[in-house]
DNA sequence: ACATAGTTTAGAATTATTCTAAATCAAATT
DNA sequence: AATTTGATTTAGAATAATTCTAAACTATGT
């Protein structure tokens, strides 16, 4: 058993129908993996969460979850300069903090008319459909959040 | 023999001395090749340009002189997606567009104040030094650039 | 029930990058 | 000028995240 909600599971059958993909205990159990702890976890961490609660799971199988819940737009891919790749299920449009102390990464919300701005700055003959904007950094004293 | 010209090897010695490193020949030739042609080459593409200038240079040092000129801020990587890391010398303040189609990386100009004005977005206990911004898309019909 | 296609799995393979330790080089000092 | 010292270069080994491979498994449609 997996701890997706009614609303998540929903949403998980069907993107992954839309996409043509089958919904299987293993996604659920990854992308549940995902909701519960919003740290932007490296397929190495989701890993060893996701077998908590399923340990016959493989790194590979974990992989191919992550790589389909991307492919059909329920988690984005947090890439931060050369570390392991990092997957976030924040759908609204935000920015990412790396603090270089800690190595932690967080959303940022954007105000939503910034993308749009952002996107304004590219000259006309480049077609933009996604837009990254990472700050890099350290949080002001004692603030660890 | 390089071709940097006296004001890049001005500004290079300058830097180095700055960091306490030492100008070097390999430095001077993969800092040229770097100016010569400003694509975002990889460290693959640096090593195969650097090694038609200076024949015996190894991949080992390929790694370390542009670590030295990323360290000495001459240099700046771009790390897009989970490619190999690009090589930009390119210091005002700008963009990185990334074709899907042709895997190119193209500088974006981006308007002082923008970069202002992103950091404007930042909740106060965040301290950025650096702003990332990174569209991914295609060019409009034909433009190869 | 059977065929088909999608999925999972362990382990091997890949690949960009870093590490290691020896050789080389260059500046500073005797 | 020789010597010491420390930085740099180098080839090759090591690392680590990710992808690949091929076999086993599962679910679905006929």
């Amino acid at each position: 058993m997996n701890s997706l909600k009614q609303m998540d599971r929903g949403a998980l059958s069907d993107a992954l129908d839309h996409s043509g993909q089958r919904t299987t205990p293993q996604r659920e159990t990854v992308f549940s993996v995902l909701l519960d702890q919003r740290d932007h976890p490296t397929a190495d961490e989701v890993y060893a969460r996701t077998k908590s609660r399923m340990p016959t799971i493989s790194i590979a199988t974990v992989y191919n979850c992550l790589e389909t819940l991307v492919s059909c737009g329920l988690v984005k891919q947090v890439n931060i300069e050369r570390e392991p790749t990092r997957y976030c299920p924040n759908l609204s449009p935000h920015a990412h903090f790396h603090c270089r102390e800690t190595g932690r990464v967080y959303d940022v919300p954007v105000p939503s008319g910034m993308m749009q701005e952002l996107a304004g700055v590219l000259p006309g003959e480049y077609e933009a459909d996604s837009v990254e904007l990472v700050f890099r950094g350290h949080l002001a004293k004692g603030k660890t959040k």
